[in-house]
Order: structure tokens, then C-alpha cells, then sequence
RNA sequence: GGAGAGUUGGCAGAGUGGUAAUGCACCGGACUCGAAAUCCGGCGAACCGAUUCGAUAUCGGCGCGCAGGUUCAAAUCCUGUACUCUCCUCCA
């Protein structure tokens, strides 16, 4: 959530931050008309208020000394009412207020690319040349159901389309990324979580996917409580500390956990509908950091590394792309991409992404924490891939196979597969 | 799933319709070479608004798990709800 103090105090500006993430500046506008009505109406009823506790305390003096009081309640029963009928206007504006607010994503960081979508992202980086392929390399879908490791039929007809088994090898392969990926992350100074993997709608809203993502996501009642499927371990991580006020030394905290993510993928339909790239369910290691705001952007260079650190060891070639503003998620203010080479597509893919959220998620969660001067602050969070484990999986089918359609597996993994070389039939 | 108890400041803990005791902690001061002890004073956290360019500050609102209701007035009464604990039941 944006600061309305900073928005009232600059409205050009605002307007300016929020057209580059392709939302219109009048949104600006009418949350200013409606807080300055907001404000007005505050002053009033607070001025019956306080009309109304002096005069309470008149009546309680004259009760005790068991005087006659009635003049001063029937004043008090007509100011009542004005109170109830101004707080009524009040709640309603603050309503209107709140919803356009919730829904205003964070402002781009200055270093960040302008632009409307993805045409703007900046390449910052790239580590390794591709592998030259004397062979035509094939898709890891079809490497995977050769080898007997991915079965995507038997998904679809169990759970629907976007479904998948490993089985056997492909199973161990995924068990074994995510060992080393944490491992690795704790070797960091991640702690290791196992979170729920089912939140309350509080805990949506705290990192920004509700109000306004509820289809994204898959959410169940229970006992008309609703629960939501997690997306992204960054929900139950983020909101871990969700309501707290931390202490200095609390500052930096680093998470990680490995869950599942549900995403229905509304709207993506056609998309990437082979493979292990785009599923309703699929793991990942998530990493998050909660930092004092001096540090946040420091923090971000080294979250990023930390993915990175992942690629390196598995001796993927990747890229590492800026986000433009209209690229970029609701809640970051500057987010870097990893993509990891595919062969067989013949170009760079999402493997992770690495946002500072600065102090949006952080307002919207009520987490903050009291400085050296003993103010509270809000705090910084942070929250990156590392990595997302399917594609890690696809992207080592792919990078990895041989002519005669087996799979070598990465030398760092191999303690992870019980000695285990290769995949073969 | 059933029954009961509880939720008050940083912590402990009183308060059952008249506007949040008290203790510890904390902050300031005195004493001291300095500290401890002692004494004096201050102090519920957070949030919001007005005055202000802004900060400080002042005033006000708000504030007893949360949300409603009753009342001139609610920590206190009523309704709903969340969470914690105990017991029973069930269960991996």
C-alpha cells in the first residue's frame, strides 16, 4: 500500500510514478478529493466528540452530587446523533477511500526501466554461452516421457490439463534440486520454514495478491472460513510477521521454504500448455527478507545473487533482465528476472524472479520494527526464487541430454541422487 | 465435534456503567569521582486529524482481542466472531 501522506504531499508526482505502471493518473486525482473530504469530515465529528466527552464529564459530576442532569442529556442525546450520522458519511468515504488506494501497485524505484510492458525489460547481465548442440536438442516434455520420469497424460486425467507425475529418477531429480537449493540457502543465512500452504485472506492482502488477484488463485471455504492455495511461499513467509513490531536486532531476517504453488493461470490459456513451465501445482524454493530500509536495495543485490549462486552450481546458462514499470508486479519496486537457456525453444526463460517491495507489502502488513531513535519504522521486504523447482527440472532435461535421449545429471546434484550419473530408460 | 476459562500498556496485574489502579521495566533529574542503591518527576503502545512549508510542539480524536448493538456515557451490559489454555471426544 502506497503512503497517502507522500501522494498528498506530491500529487504530480504520483500521477507521474503511476502512469508508468499503466495506471491512470486520475486514479490520483480522485483519491485527493475524496481524502480531503475525508479529512474534513474527521475534523467535525471529532469536534462533537470532544463536545461530547467534556459534557459527559459534567454529567458525571452532577449524577454524583446527585443533581438534576437532564438538560445536559437531552443536549447530549441530539449531538449524539450527529455524531452517528457523521461517522456513518465517514466510514463510507473512507471505504471509497481504501478501495482505490489497495489497488494502486508501488511505485518504480528511479533505476528502474519506464516503460508499458515487456518490450521495455533491460538485459543487465548474462553468465555462459549456450551449449552448441551437434544434435537437434529436444523438448524436455519429450525427454521426460521417454525416460518414462514425467507423465503428463495420467496428470491430465487425474487432476485436469496443466498436471503432472514425476515418477522414479524424475521424482528423485526434483527431490534432489530442492535439497540443494535449500542447503545452499541456508549456507546464506536463510532460515528454513515449512509454512502453511493454505492462508486467510488477511495474509493476501498483507503481500498484494487480494484485492485485487482473487483469479489467480485457487481458494476453498472452509466453514465459511476462506482459505486460499498458496501462490508463492512469499505469502505465508511475508506475513509471517505479519502485525509485529520487531526489534532492531531482528533486522535482517532471512526465510526460505520450499512449497507448493497453486496458480489457476487465468487468462494464460494456450500458453505453454507442453511441459513443466506453466502448471496449476508446482514447487519452489522461495527465499524472503525482511531489512531496515537503507539496506533494502543492498539486500536486493545480494537475494539476487543467491539465485543466481543456484544457476551457477548447476551450470546453467542464464540471463539477468530489469523489469520495466509496466512489467514489473503489483507490490515490487524494482524486480530483477533470471531466465535459464531452454535449447530446444532456443531461448531464455523465467527461472525466478527478485523484487523489493521497499515498505508496500510491509504498510499493507503492519510490519515494523523500532529504530536506533526508538520510532517505529516500517520495514523493507524482500522476496526472490531460488529457484522455481519444474523449470529448474526442465531446464536441466534439456540442457542436459545426450543424443540417444538420456540425461547426465549435473555433477553437484549427483550426491543428492544417492551417486546416481545419468538418467536412462 | 462438545464443555469450561481467558484475551487490559514493553511485562505482570486490578478494575463489573461515570471515562484505565498498582508494581516492574523505561525516560529525565537529584545525590555520586562514576556507578549501584535511594529520592523526586515523567510515562500505555500504535494510529488519525487540526495548527505548520516541514519537523518539534500543542490541542483533539481514538484506544481494554476484533466487529456490531444498547446508553447522555461502555474495559464494564447485549450479540456475533477470532485466538489461547484446560478437559472430553475424534484422529495421522
Amino acid at each position: 500500500m502506497l503512503d497517502i501522506k507522500l501522494i498528498r504531499k506530491n500529487p504530480a508526482w504520483a500521477k507521474e510514478k503511476m502512469e508508468q505502471r499503466n495506471v491512470s493518473g486520475s486514479q490520483i486525482d480522485d483519491l485527493l478529493i475524496l481524502d480531503a473530504k475525508r479529512r474534513e469530515i474527521m475534523t467535525q465529528v471529532e469536534e462533537l466528540k470532544a463536545q461530547r466527552n467534556e459534557v459527559s464529564k459534567q454529567i458525571a459530576t452532577l449524577k454524583r452530587a446527585k443533581e438534576d442532569a437532564n438538560q445536559q442529556i437531552t443536549k447530549m442525546q441530539h449531538v449524539g446523533q450527529d455524531i452517528k450520522h457523521l461517522d456513518a458519511q465517514l466510514e463510507q468515504i473512507s471505504e471509497q477511500t481504501e478501495q482505490i488506494l489497495v489497488r494502486l501497485p508501488n511505485f518504480s524505484d528511479d533505476s528502474v526501466p519506464v516503460g508499458a510492458d515487456e518490450s521495455a525489460n533491460t538485459e543487465l547481465r548474462k553468465w555462459e554461452t549456450p551449449r552448441e548442440f551437434s544434435f537437434e536438442p529436444k523438448a524436455h516434455w519429450e525427454l521426460g516421457e521417454n525416460l518414462n520420469i514425467l507423465d503428463f497424460e495420467r496428470g491430465a486425467k487425474v487432476a485436469g490439463s496443466r498436471f503432472v507425475y514425476y515418477m522414479g529418477l524424475g521424482a528423485k531429480l526434483e527431490r534432489a534440486l530442492y535439497n540443494f537449493m535449500l542447503d545452499e540457502h541456508q549456507k546464506d543465512g536463510y532460515t528454513e520454514v515449512v509454512p502453511p500452504y493454505l492462508v486467510n485472506n488477511d495474509s493476501m492482502f498483507g503481500t498484494g495478491q487480494f484485492p485485487k488477484f482473487t483469479e489467480d488463485v485457487y481458494s476453498i471455504m472452509d466453514e465459511e472460513r476462506p482459505l486460499t492455495l498458496i501462490p508463492t511461499a512469499e505469502v505465508p513467509l511475508t506475513n509471517y510477521y505479519r502485525g509485529e513490531i520487531l526489534s532492531e536486532e531482528q533486522l535482517p531476517t532471512y526465510l526460505t521454504a520450499l512449497t507448493p504453488c497453486f496458480r489457476s493461470e487465468a487468462g494464460s490459456a494456450g500458453r505453454d500448455t507442453r511441459g513443466l513451465i506453466r502448471l496449476h501445482q508446482f514447487n519452489k524454493v522461495e527465499m524472503v527478507k525482511f531489512c531496515k530500509p537503507e539496506d533494502s536495495w543492498n539486500e536486493l543485490e545480494k537475494l539476487t545473487a543467491n539465485a543466481e549462486n543456484i544457476l551457477r552450481k548447476l551450470n546453467l546458462p542464464y540471463r539477468v533482465i530489469t523489469l520495466s514499470s509496466g512489467d514489473a508486479s503489483f507490490s515490487s519496486a524494482k524486480t530483477y528476472d533470471l531466465e535459464v537457456w531452454m535449447p530446444q525453444q532456443n531461448m531464455y526463460r523465467e527461472i525466478s524472479s527478485c523484487s523489493n517491495c521497499t515498505d508496500f507489502q510491509a504498510r499493507r502488513s503492519q510490519i515494523r520494527y523500532r529504530n536506533s531513535e526508538g520510532k517505529l519504522e516500517f520495514v523493507h521486504t524482500l522476496n526472490g526464487s531460488g529457484l522455481a523447482v519444474g523449470r529448474a527440472v526442465a531446464a536441466i532435461l534439456e540442457n542436459y541430454q545426450n543424443e540417444d535421449g538420456t540425461v547426465t545429471i549435473p555433477d553437484i546434484l549427483v550426491p543428492y541422487m544417492n551417486g546416481e550419473k545419468k538418467i536412462t530408460k
